[in-house]
RNA sequence: GGUUGCGUGGCCGAGUGGCUAGGCAAAGGUCUGCAAAACCUUGUACAGCGGUUCGAAUCCGCUCGCAACCUCCA
């Protein structure tokens, strides 16, 4: 397999060894979250993808700058451009302040991205800490002939910048003379634009609109692409390495994101663009109307007509990935169910694997051959796109290798002390570091010592009792911890106990 | 309606022109006082119908189903 890092750039369709324009420096883009309402649980698959992303480009010794831009202005309501701030709109219905109502879910969105222990970007920029560079560029766009201006508002002048530059729809398969057909029925209510596929890059505030700045134009706000286009040129420059986002972005969000760009500056912006795919629950999509959703709260009580538990944030990051990020993801019951089972039985695994020692055999043996390649085959397999479905499976046979240890069916004579040493920082360095899991039952134990010497006298009674064939004292023992949540594991070498 | 993608064993989910994905569940076995855990073994899955090929689940066509985008959306 390659050493190169492959990626799937979707401006192309096809994979490519990823080579960054600064070599050891990557620049990344990510479109971030609107803060108008909670965060939807699949904003927080989009943002644990993009998070394992970054955390590999880091475990390759890249210095990334990750960029995700907090949206807190510019998205309209309404079917046409002169709906509505939905920033706004929110506030008047809660009688709040639209930078309070922004603040709140700001807040909460940062909650959840910790609960779910992704890293935080290196900038979190937000679109109205930006309202000069995004007037710097409207006008830029408007020198160079790719807007005009239309009763206070600016538009980008679609069809111009198709004509010349060539490029419009690359990046979402799109071509403009669809885009002419398709739109010709939305005429109406266009009278401001010149042609329906045509977007805002500046809007004339209506009087009751709330968020309002000067421009050279109107008071008003900025078009709803325009924010992502100035903020990744102004930390990442005028090219850079990577942006992505959900695919649901791709079209128009990205597209205009493009033509923004290179209308501004005639540079093209990222090189690379990494799109992940939607979640879906029950096989359909997440719709609030027709009940087939449930938040990231829901999810972890379990309070909700589609689960029959709570599930925990790391069971669910894991259930996220096992599957690729640029396919869809089902959400059921019964997936998650698999997924914490399959989230403990990694993590047991890897602390049977830190409680083994005395590996004594040589590098020459094909059982120490055999560990060597599972995992070069796990690192091969990130390296392939972040594949981390196919590297959670080589991780996976390692668990069973290291459980034939313990459990004598291996033996570790066959194997190197190298090999074990390289086993266990390799079991570290994925679980915690690349894919980012947290254990979650250690963590849960609190103050371990005291519990751990208490565990220890229960189980060294209960060892006494089964030496003397009391089994009814053995089982009581063993019956009571289970309904306390306790599970007690006979082994070869005495009991072990671990939180359910 | 248009564009794009997907449809894999009981469930989730990788992958691929001929060689075991993996997890969960299920069955049998080993171990155990009994269980649990662990280990071993077991599933001729690739939506349907045609076609290309020595060979296709993997390539092509059609049909059906699902999803995304076309309107704010991760």
């Amino acid at each position: 397999m390659s050493q190169d890092l492959i990626v799937h750039n979707s401006l192309k369709r096809q994979k490519e060894v990823f080579t960054p324009l600064e070599k050891g420096y990557v620049g990344m883009y990510v479109c971030g979250p609107t803060v108008y309402s909670d965060v939807h649980l699949g904003n927080c698959r989009t943002f644990v993808s993009f998070d394992v992303i970054y955390r590999y480009l880091l475990h390759l010794g890249y210095r990334v700058r990750y960029v995700r831009n907090v949206t807190d202005v510019g998205h309209l309501t309404g079917d046409s451009d002169d709906g509505e701030d939905k920033m706004s709109k929110r506030a008047k219905l809660e009688q709040l302040e639209p930078m309070e109502v922004a603040q709140k879910y700001t807040i909460g969105f940062h909650d959840m991205m910790r609960i779910f222990n992704t890293l935080s970007p290196s900038i979190e920029p937000r679109a109205t800490g930006h309202i000069p560079e995004q007037i710097e560029m409207v006008q830029a766009i408007l020198d160079n002939g790719f807007a005009y201006e239309s009763n206070g508002s600016v538009y980008f002048d679609t069809l111009k910048f198709a004509e010349e530059k060539g490029i419009y729809g690359e990046l979402s398969g799109r071509k403009i003379d669809e885009l002419l057909v398709e739109s010709r029925d939305d005429l109406k209510n266009q009278d401001e634009k010149r042609h329906p596929a045509d977007f805002a890059i500046w809007m004339k505030a209506s009087p009751e609109h709330l968020m309002r700045w000067n421009s050279p134009w109107s008071v008003g706000f900025p078009g709803w692409h325009l924010e992502c286009s100035a903020m990744s040129r102004k930390y990442l420059g005028e090219q850079f390495d990577i942006h992505g986002g959900g695919s649901d972005l791709k079209f128009p969000h990205h597209e205009n994101e493009v033509a923004q760009n290179v209308g501004a500056c005639d540079c093209t912006g990222a090189r690379v663009w990494l799109h992940t795919n939607m979640l879906l629950m029950n096989g359909r999509k997440m719709s609030k109307s027709d009940g087939n959703t449930v938040t990231p709260d829901q999810l972890f009580t379990g309070d909700s007509p589609h689960l029959s538990k709570g599930y925990s944030p790391m069971a669910i990051r894991f259930f996220m990935l096992q599957s690729h990020y640029s396919s869809t993801l089902d959400l059921t019951d019964e997936a998650l169910l698999a997924a914490e089972k399959g989230y403990k039985r990694l993590l047991e695994g890897y602390d049977v694997l830190g409680k083994l020692s005395g590996a004594s055999g040589a590098d020459s043996d094909e059982l120490d051959k055999e560990i060597n390649q599972l995992i070069d085959g796990a690192f091969a397999e990130m390296n392939d796109d972040f594949n981390t479905p196919k590297a959670l499976a080589r991780l996976f046979e390692l668990v069973s290798k290291i459980n034939s240890f313990k459990g004598g069916q291996l033996s570790l004579t066959n194997i190197s002390a190298a090999t074990l040493d390289r086993l266990q920082a390799s079991f570290r360095t994925f679980i915690f570091d690349i894919l980012g899991l947290v254990d979650e039952a250690s963590a849960d134990t609190g103050n371990g010592d005291a519990m751990e010497s208490a565990m220890q006298l229960i189980l060294d009674i209960r060892q006494d009792a089964r030496t003397n064939k009391d089994w009814g004292t053995s089982d009581k023992i063993r019956d009571a911890l289970k309904a306390a949540g306790i599970v007690v594991k006979d082994g070869k070498d005495g009991a072990e106990w671990s939180v359910e």
